[in-house]
DNA sequence: TGCGCATATGCAGGCGGGTCGATGGTGTTG
DNA sequence: CAACACCATCGACCCGCCTGCATATGCGCA
């Protein structure tokens, strides 16, 4: 589950991209799958879109606990996940340890998901 | 988990946006989980891939299984999954059943990663 | 130095998901 | 009409994940 954290960087550069063009790798699926496990699970998805909107653009844990409804270490878990899928990133403060999305990470998940916008691949299908 | 089939139409015109500007509401992060979760997995990708990638952008199962190296139940079942959550189109002809992707399903997804160019929404942070 | 708070980790229970073999339904072919 | 091919569903197994409780670690403060 760590490797999940280097799965972004590598798939950026070679401009892999799993909707276009030739079949995807299966080292690529399981890498490119890594992350979005990351990604689909709703408290996870909330706690991103908490950080986000935070005064700073960034929150500490107990600031989060409440607003999702989960315990302290349940929140500590998911977000030891996002962090190690390279989503965000943990500075610790004092006792407090903050979180901040990482800026590019979901922008490149969204481009390897984003058709290179559909080259006239098969020429007009219907 | 038939609910994601609508889960992207309910989503894309509000414009909601997890990434940006207010949290995410709890529904719509477990909607949004839902579709990713289809997404989320080696071999989802590679169907989605595989189909993509095909001579007339569509295929059959009999065409996936080789490649996948999976038994006919089991890519059955993922074909299902991606089907039910927006992905994926089946047409039956004849004995074969064609699957082809739903050409706005993953565009909209990556635009609901896509931050909207970040509007200076709380005033330069930091 | 000792106490308290914020966070991380261990452990266990319960649920959901991926996989396969077997089976049934349906359309094609000889 | 009978045999066959393609596909979906069912049942079952196993593994991983989400969650909470209990506990450990680390830092600041009196």
């Amino acid at each position: 589950m760590d490797y999940v954290g280097t799965a972004l960087a590598e798939m950026t550069m070679p401009q892999i991209s799993p909707l276009a063009g030739e079949p995807i790798d299966r080292s690529d699926a399981e890498r490119l799958a890594g992350v979005l496990k990351a990604l689909a699970d709703p408290a996870r998805l909330r706690l991103l879109s908490l950080i986000q909107s935070a005064p700073e653009g960034e929150a500490c844990v107990c600031d989060l606990t409440a607003p999702l409804g989960l315990s302290q270490p349940t929140v500590s878990h998911h977000l030891r996940i996002l962090t190690e899928a390279g989503l965000l990133e943990r500075e610790k403060r004092g006792v407090w340890a903050y979180y901040r999305l990482v800026p590019s990470a979901i922008a490149t998940i969204a481009e390897l998901l984003t058709p290179p916008r559909k080259r006239a691949t098969k020429k007009a299908a219907r």
